[in-house]
DNA sequence: ATTGACTCTTAGGGCGCCTAACTGTTAGGC
DNA sequence: GCCTAACAGTTAGGCGCCCTAAGAGTCAAT
């Protein structure tokens, strides 16, 4: 009768009804990238270089690292930006093995504009929902956001 | 000053948030996939016909649509399924148009123990949240699911 | 009997990911 | 000062899953 050692019949119901939702998120987000403008992929790639926008430039390994892919996929999503002229590719002064990331000012508002239209996209879907269920949502938004930031390794 | 006619910045801001949150659980979601054993796409069908298990196979445009995907999609998957020996494809008596997919006994073991490994997993991530956040999580998984639910056309 | 709608499959292409192999750079040992 | 090992990134080749367009066969209503 133990209640510790092995993950209980609780928590794994909880991680086949949480793993079930995400599965059936998969969906949604397809939805929500669906409308033309910039891949899922190529809109985290530049959302990753947002949020380090005042860095000077995020290196290749920093971007795979921080989407969680390899460095030739990394590489791949950067020079398809490149060539569309969202991101700039700088010779890292202090090591020339390394690339310095930028966004331009396009890709500055690529990402600016593309995140407000699937934003207001999903606006409109949780606006059904009634506001103990948006409570809910926002409650366990940081808890999901810890789940993803425990396992960066 | 309104506060229904357009989704106000609360709304916004809690669209953002749970993107941001999902976007991100796609890495999650890559890990618990890697195990090599069946392919996130593979799973969920077979999943899907686990659920439909009862009613003597299920159509392929029915599956398609259960899964977000077109039909020829969907043909694709369940070929491969076929293939490995998890499905079967038997022609439906009452339309010879149709095809009825059912799982195999192996096809049944196989999204048991897929399931069963991959809940592990979660659970050991899940097991170092404190109960409350538990709890949070387990208030927003209808939540999630009714989102989900809502964009079924 | 024909036509139009339907169910599914085939064909061909795109994207994103991977591993393996390569080029070039840096830094440590001697 | 070399040489070697480690490192950063790119290139090459391949795989999985998705799509649209076009085809084959079947059903149903005229």
């Amino acid at each position: 009768m133990n209640e510790k050692p092995l993950p209980d019949a609780g928590l794994l119901a909880l991680a086949g009804d949480f793993r079930e939702a995400l599965r059936h998120s998969i969906y949604l987000v397809r939805r929500l990238d669906a409308d033309g403008e910039l891949s899922a992929a190529q809109l985290s790639t530049l959302k990753m270089l947002l949020d380090a926008a005042d860095q000077g430039g995020v290196r290749v390994g920093e971007i795979a690292r921080n989407l969680g892919v390899k460095v030739p996929s990394a590489t791949e999503q950067i020079i398809k930006l490149e060539r569309a002229g969202l991101v700039r590719r700088d010779a890292d002064p202090a090591d020339s093995r390394a690339v310095r990331v930028k966004l331009t000012r396009e890709g500055h508002a690529a990402v600016d504009s593309a995140n407000e239209r699937r934003n207001a996209v999903m606006a409109g879907i949780l606006g059904s929902l009634t506001a103990a269920e948006r409570e809910a949502l926002a409650a366990a938004i940081p808890v999901i956001g810890r789940i993803n930031a425990s396992l960066q390794p």
